[in-house]
DNA sequence: TAGATTGTTAATCGATTAACAATC
DNA sequence: TAGATTGTTAATCGATTAACAATC
């Protein structure tokens, strides 16, 4: 099935549009846009736009089926087909990410993770191996992996990024609070803790007086 | 001092504006706004006009005073008054963000963390002791926490957010994936894993064609 | 038919970028 | 003075919203 091309913006919401309607699946047959709308607080001609894009199935009077909906949701969202992932850095944060069981809801499959600490190596979260970053290579080539995570301190972050490109990787996830740099066609895609904070500390601020 | 009114979408590139300018600070001591917009790959005019709204201190010809600039973003973005906050939910990722020592760089103090499940409570992450969910009305009262962190799974968070309004908390940051509701005045920031991953998940389909 | 709801076209709004004037 | 760089004004672009037509 082909897409209309859709934005980066409108690709965001898409996914808490989703977990509402699995939420519905067992209550209702179909919904509104407005629906949706009101419960997230937005525009309801923005959440028929951003619908128009990955359905096209609503239909006057009715709405949009839950089912079906969910489905092309799902198929435009990528969590129909698997994506493998490697993860460098298993402390704390990469082994929450590794025990997390939500991500293959998203298709999402994390093969292993890397350290270069000799006590977390051989150990399992998740599930998961934590191997050791001399057999990063080669894992990445024998499984073709295109997708990885980096949770670690950020002084190394971009030799691991830089390693991790060398690798056939197409796409970064970035936990750690650097910006990161990697050659057109790499995609970085930061989680910004540093930017949530300050929109945090600004609200806090202008609410409390203070 | 008082600033002009900082959009969200602007106050989210200051961090790292910051971050860069602190790498900086002992190699150079002023910086042009084109070194930095190239830095990002971002406009230098949008660079130049970010920084008016914080600083307006830049000359022409020299650019700004990077010890001057890097001041003026830590007062803007509130790096420079303490923010206690206390976190719900010591699993893997709540420790995680309990463990981390960048945080007070960000005028964030975590100062304990709760939690219902027995085993956890009494222990101590980061420094910082995990304590019985019973506590939380008593110490986020004693001392006036206007901040909540939440790093429990998705069922119930709702719950945990409706207690931590009741007590007087005034922002939430948001780590289940869950889009929650608050009253109006209290705001929830999402750390969305879904819409990142759905903005990996879009490149890699799309860069390597399957 | 009347009413609810989608989808489209046009208007508005805000953010980005380009052109240029000001200044050290 | 000439050149580099800031800051401002105007143009462009994309996203949101409003008005309305289409349709079940």
């Amino acid at each position: 099935m082909e897409y209309k091309e859709v934005s980066e913006t409108v690709l965001r919401r898409l996914p808490a549009y989703l977990h509402l309607l699995n939420s519905l699946r067992n209550k209702r047959s179909h919904v509104s846009a407005s629906y949706i709308a009101a419960e997230f607080g937005l525009n309801d001609v923005q959440v028929r736009k951003d619908l128009a894009a990955v359905s096209g199935s609503g239909r006057p009077k009715t709405g949009y089926a839950v089912s079906e909906l969910i489905g092309q949701l799902e198929a435009c969202l990528g969590y129909r087909n698997k994506t493998s992932a490697i993860l460098v850095g298993a402390g704390n944060l990469g082994r929450a990410l590794l025990s997390y069981a939500g991500f293959s809801d998203y298709g999402l499959d994390l093969v292993a993770a890397f350290d270069s600490d000799p006590a977390l190596v051989g150990t399992v979260a998740g599930g998961k191996p934590v191997l050791p970053m001399e057999d990063l290579e080669a894992l990445c080539f024998e499984k073709r992996i295109r997708l990885g995570i980096i949770t670690i301190p950020p002084d190394g972050a971009q030799a691991v990024c830089d390693r991790l490109v060398s690798c056939g990787i197409r796409a970064v996830w970035n936990f750690a609070p650097t910006i990161l740099k990697a050659p057109a066609g790499v995609l970085i895609e930061n989680e910004n803790i540093a930017a949530s904070l300050a929109i945090l500390s600004k609200h806090l601020r202008e609410s409390t007086g203070k």
